[in-house]
DNA sequence: TATTGTATTTGGTACGCTCCAAATCGGCCG
DNA sequence: CGGCCGATTTGGAGCGTACCAAATACAATA
């Protein structure tokens, strides 16, 4: 089978140079019609195709740009990928995605600038690594990251402030007249930054509406719909009552919620429950799930837009961004009458 | 600030030739431990790294493959993209991914060989381009199909018997003691063959039973939950009586059951619900969903198989597959006693 | 027609790395 | 100690394209 057509062959085709070929190509301004169509000719005839290598070489860009998340088969991250693969593709970018499946080992291969391959540059969303051995094992190239805050001032990032975002969810738990709250989704694994941010927000509600004596948080593998079914049964098993579940995020509630109907306790008659993200599953759940909305769309797109920053000027200062949200109040949380 | 650090800086550093470089990090068989040790010494003093681009322009290979699907936040999608991404990693290949968002003209833009990019490959599940365009756009690029079953012998394609698939759904429901269905998903919108071949599966199952008097099949812009909902809606405003809804896909299933619920109608008491594809949603949902499980690992694991048997032999006989699937029964068509 | 200035075209080099043939090294045998 | 041979190392030629300075073509002017 034939080798790849490469610019020489045209120019060789149409009897030019190979500049007037790449001229015509990238339609530099000075280039005669009848030039024009003559390597347009050949190039039609010999079925060309730049090769994107090539270029790259030259450039020394490739347009790629990587994205390391968790898991795309995870609403949330899918929601972020969706809107990720969209932003790249507006900004004349594409991703090369990586899967860390949250294992140490797999972030810190995403980290590590070894692994950056073809990319131009990074987007992570790192979950057990932390933030001083991702500062130790970026190279140069542009890193944008994801999720928690952090107190790294020295790297682009978009934020969710989860202190904030939990106290919100926890105080309309609250609003809405329920007073015995657990909240499902602890540090003991993943992200040990975010989880305490989640569970600060949850206590810190509490106390500010004089409960001082905090309802149980629950430990999670994982932080999916499993994982807040089995937490349900575990509390319920433990004999511990409850009227409000705070879930740190929106699979941990959709699986208590499934728990919970098979126990026989009725959402949100007998339990309220609230998550985080606003994933498109809650809106079809049933009953409803309360959340609270991150807007994933805009994270993406600021992610897109800080590592292009970076790109045009490597010397830029780094920002830290908080995601905006908001409160979504559906059925899962609605009042006993 | 410095620029990238390459090849040729090392080996002035370490005072040997750009080969032995080379050799030393492509750890070559015959190359003395003291060179070794001299040239590592160098690279970790000016903090080396090889640069892809360079690698690729003589292999002439990126081991990055093109995955182009419609929507990475669907479930299916998502499930089939964590799958793929999986799989490429296991292969040693990466995965750039576009977003067709069943887009006409975003399919066209994948299946042609313009857009290839740097990948080698693509993995290209088509949603409303037709056979002979994909073909005709193709370049000589290896590419494997992904989806519905298709009467092109000439390309790779990890293949759905939808007929199959939606055949065994309906008669499950007929099993249950259902027998007044409606179809929701039909060929109005989307891929044409796909959901002729699920609305064929599901006569097909309706005359074995002797209905020749088939149920209505509402038409879907896409395959939401939205759709699914509306569709029930709109059923139920027409006053179609019906105890059993076969539905193309697990998500219009899902919102079929949430309109149900919202329309005071029982699942499954009065109406029982069945999907296609097993996303993990329907496990979780009140009541849990019955469906066709597919085995989207399988499929991902196939496609990257045929696609590194391209890469190795171009003129290799397509393989048309078709996918592993079974019946799922949960709640939603449980016999109402 | 010679001249000048502008519009086009072109040759050649650089990009970072791999691969191969040729050169060099080092040890061993006679 | 010279000669050999296998083990190492090295120079240099690409890989496909972009860019730039230099060359050429063309048109208009004097």
């Amino acid at each position: 089978m034939g080798r790849q057509v490469t610019l020489e062959d045209v120019a060789a085709e149409a009897n030019v140079s190979k500049s007037s070929v790449s001229n015509v190509i990238r339609n530099h301004p000075n280039v005669r019609e009848s030039m024009r169509q003559r390597v347009n000719a050949a190039i039609e005839k010999l079925g060309y195709r730049p090769q994107a290598i090539g270029q790259n070489l030259v450039s020394g860009r490739t347009g790629l740009v990587s994205l390391a998340i968790p898991n795309f088969a995870q609403p949330y991250f899918a929601e972020l990928a969706r809107a990720a693969v969209a932003a790249a593709d507006d900004a004349g970018m594409r991703l090369i995605v990586q899967q860390t499946d949250n294992l140490l080992e797999r972030e810190r291969e995403a980290a590590d600038s070894w692994n950056l391959g073809a990319a131009d540059g990074l987007i992570f969303s790192p979950s057990v690594i932390d933030d001083e051995e991702i500062e130790a094992r970026r190279g140069r190239a542009p890193l944008v990251l994801l999720g928690e805050r952090s107190k790294l001032s020295s790297v682009d990032r978009v934020g969710i402030d989860s202190v904030a975002i939990s106290h919100a969810a926890t105080k309309h738990l609250l609003d809405q007249g329920r007073s015995r709250l657990v909240m499902i989704g602890d540090k003991t694994f993943g992200d040990p930054f975010v989880v305490s941010e989640r569970e600060a927000g949850f206590h810190l509600a509490l106390e500010e509406a004089g409960l001082h004596e905090a309802g149980p948080v629950t430990a999670v593998r994982d932080w999916t719909r499993e994982d807040g079914a089995r937490s349900i049964e575990e509390l319920i098993d433990a004999n511990v009552e409850f009227d409000g579940v705070f879930c740190a995020n929106d699979l941990l509630a959709l699986g208590a919620m499934s728990a919970l109907r098979r126990r026989n306790l009725k959402v949100p008659e007998d339990v309220a429950v609230i998550g985080i993200d606003d994933i498109e599953d809650g809106q079809f759940a049933s009953p409803t799930l309360s959340t609270m909305f991150i807007d994933k769309e805009w994270m993406a797109h600021e992610a897109i837009r800080l590592l292009a920053k970076q790109l045009t000027d490597p010397d830029s200062i780094p920002e830290q961004l908080s995601v905006p949200f908001r409160l979504v109040a559906r059925e899962s949380t609605a009042s006993p009458r």
